[in-house]
DNA sequence: TTACTCATGTAATGAGTTACATGATTTA
DNA sequence: TAAATCATGTAACTCATTACATGAGTAA
């Protein structure tokens, strides 16, 4: 890399500062397959938006303040029966700013926790209310753990090689899977705990 | 209740919809123990902060709104040689909004984890970093472990009544606890996927 | 004819962070 | 003499959500 991409690169860095993380999230997406907005908002409600979620909304905007920056680039496409759209690609200057991302290192995310704050003060409400709530909750990790599995063993009958690209989205695969049912223990140990096991 | 209690808490419900969820936070720490915004903050940065997080300025705010609402009122305790302070306590308004809070579903909290971004595109970045990235991470998790069963073993001898005020809390603290145990793991896994175990 | 998919946005509002500001008392 | 504790805030800004807006094609 020449000197002067690594000070433009530089440059780019320091504008971008951590805590735009929806901002990398969109360029790791990008770097993997180039997208329109409306495809990006897809994928964000489908495989990574288990990890990161974000609405078409967001997403225009910081495609537009990255595409300003010079992080990404658009190919607007013509097309006859639906509407002309833009293709967003990540640059070099993109893929620099992801790699120095990368070696940054990552704050511990405040995990909020509506629902931890609830069963904190579960003594004010009634018991059926409160099991229903930890029912439903076990029920969504249940459907979750149910579709990780099931795209672990569609995409991934044997694991990846370490150094292959699928190794980090293998990795989160598995993050999710033990978290959706580490997720399942705790409602069953709150139920048992309330005795409706 | 009275029926004018009651539609007044009805409008006051109105006004706090869904996703204020500092607010309630906020509420279930004032209704443990009255306390002033410092600490509030104090609070929140330690048992429960651990599942909301919150800086002194945001508190301030809205403790500032919820008292114009009357969920929670306030009293001068003048002092000397310190500065004076506002001691916040819930009303009787502000455990009627807890009760209904508590009553309603929870959405699932969008877990926006820029850890798992990372790793989905650590193909980009060398291995070493990613290693000392994880093993950082893992000794924070450990750490935060340490803390929760050591809160356990001090505070909770012996599991309490599920009908008593500390099943809550407790609850919450095995949640914590388990959850560290989980993210060790998974940093545990990822460690040995990429050889460094 | 109702609703969904494709496709891109603006405007208003709310939630949260960072920086700034003050000032006495106590501890190292 | 420097820093930490106690105590409360304002101002500026960024990040994210919700509501609003448009408009053609396609499937039930």
């Amino acid at each position: 890399m020449s000197l002067h991409c690594n000070s433009l690169h530089i440059a780019v860095a320091a504008q971008y500062g951590l805590g735009m993380a929806l901002d990398h999230a969109i360029l790791v997406s990008l770097h993997e397959r180039s997208a329109t907005g409306y495809d990006l908002a897809r994928r964000f409600d489908a495989s990574i938006g288990r990890f990161w979620r974000a609405s078409h909304q967001q997403i225009y905007k910081v495609l537009g303040r990255m595409e300003a920056a010079g992080l990404v680039a658009s190919e607007l496409v013509v097309q006859d029966g639906r509407p002309d759209k833009k293709v967003y690609s990540i640059t070099a200057d993109g893929t620099a700013e992801l790699v120095t991302w990368l070696a940054t290192p990552t704050p511990r995310e405040a995990l909020r926790s509506e629902f931890a704050v609830k069963l904190r003060a579960m003594h004010l409400g009634d018991r059926a209310t409160l099991v229903a709530q930890v029912r439903q909750r076990r029920d969504e990790h249940v459907e979750q753990l149910a579709y990780y599995e099931a795209s672990r063993e569609k995409y991934y009958p044997a694991p990846p090689s370490p150094d292959s690209e699928e190794a980090g989205p293998y990795l989160v695969l598995r993050g999710g899977i033990s978290g959706e049912r580490h997720a399942i223990s705790w409602c069953d140990e709150i139920l048992a705990f309330v005795g409706q096991s």
